[in-house]
DNA sequence: AATGGCCCCAACCGCCGTTTC
DNA sequence: AGAAACGGCGGTTGGGGCCAT
């Protein structure tokens, strides 16, 4: 570790003199090689951190000022839909970064799903622990059959594959802290497959409403996630190509 | 006027996947 | 092919501003 080169880095607000000499550089180099970019235009900083002050403050395809009711929307539908995935969130609304993206959620929507918890804990207060998993599966269930409804999946496949995924765990883990008690899904295989779900639930979410527009009946829809899963059978065969 | 609490947001951190050499 | 560098991401922190007391 070069303990003399991370000592000579400045660090904190950024000066406007810095700031015209990034827009200065980054107009000149493009906004790549970060690292290099810091170096050859004298900036104290790391590259890192000339990076960020750029796709978050200084680059002028970024939009001003609040956010719109649609924006807000979008976010609170996407953040449902994908979580905390606020990249991906922001590639939806052109002009928002990730990180603006996040900290207006954090702000203006955190505390209402904090309370929303909170009520669902009192709400099963007095509850057995098998009482509680049981209401808490069918909780998830009902969130899951919802979900897949509504984006034309066929919900009993997912089911069947969350099973499987639940029998692998027990084989692995021999049954202990399976995510089958907590709800919680960890793996890499695991978010990755969600993950990947979770894009096909948008595009086909997205095709249903280009659908729409275009014919009124729903039979033309083509259902996506049945489709692949009849095609791929096997589940683990499924997983296993996602990682070939 | 001083103080404390809260909100907001820019900036940082640590991790991890991708690219380059 | 493998190591190092780079870049992107989500989570966290810290400080400034505002407001109520």
């Amino acid at each position: 570790m070069d303990y003399k080169k991370e000592e000579t880095l400045r660090r904190g607000p950024w000066l406007e003199r810095e700031d015209e000499q990034l827009v200065k550089f980054v107009t000149l180099l493009g906004e790549r090689r970060w690292d290099s970019l810091a170096k050859v235009s004298g900036l104290k900083r790391s590259g890192k951190s000339c990076r960020l002050r750029w796709v978050n403050y200084l680059n002028p395809k970024l939009k001003r000022g609040p956010m719109s009711q649609e924006e807000e929307r979008i976010i609170l539908q996407l953040q449902a839909r994908w979580g905390n995935k606020w990249s991906k969130i922001a590639r939806r609304l052109p002009g928002r970064t990730d990180n603006e993206i996040k900290n207006y959620w954090r702000t203006h929507f955190r505390k209402k799903e904090d309370a929303q918890s909170y009520d669902k804990i009192i709400e099963w207060r007095g509850n057995t622990r098998e009482e509680l998993l049981c209401k808490y599966k069918e909780t998830e269930i009902m969130k899951t059959k919802t979900t897949t409804q509504e984006h034309g999946y066929d919900h009993e496949i997912l089911m069947e594959l969350n099973q499987r995924s639940m029998e692998s765990d027990k084989q692995i883990n021999g049954g202990i802290c399976g995510k089958e008690s907590f709800g919680v899904m960890n793996s890499p295989y695991e978010n990755r497959i969600s993950d990947w779900i979770s894009e096909i639930s948008t595009d086909q979410s997205e095709a249903n409403i280009l659908e729409d527009h275009s014919s009124s009946s729903s039979e033309n829809n083509i259902n996506i996630g049945s489709w692949w899963f009849q095609e791929t059978r096997d589940f683990e065969e499924f997983s296993y190509s996602l990682w070939s």
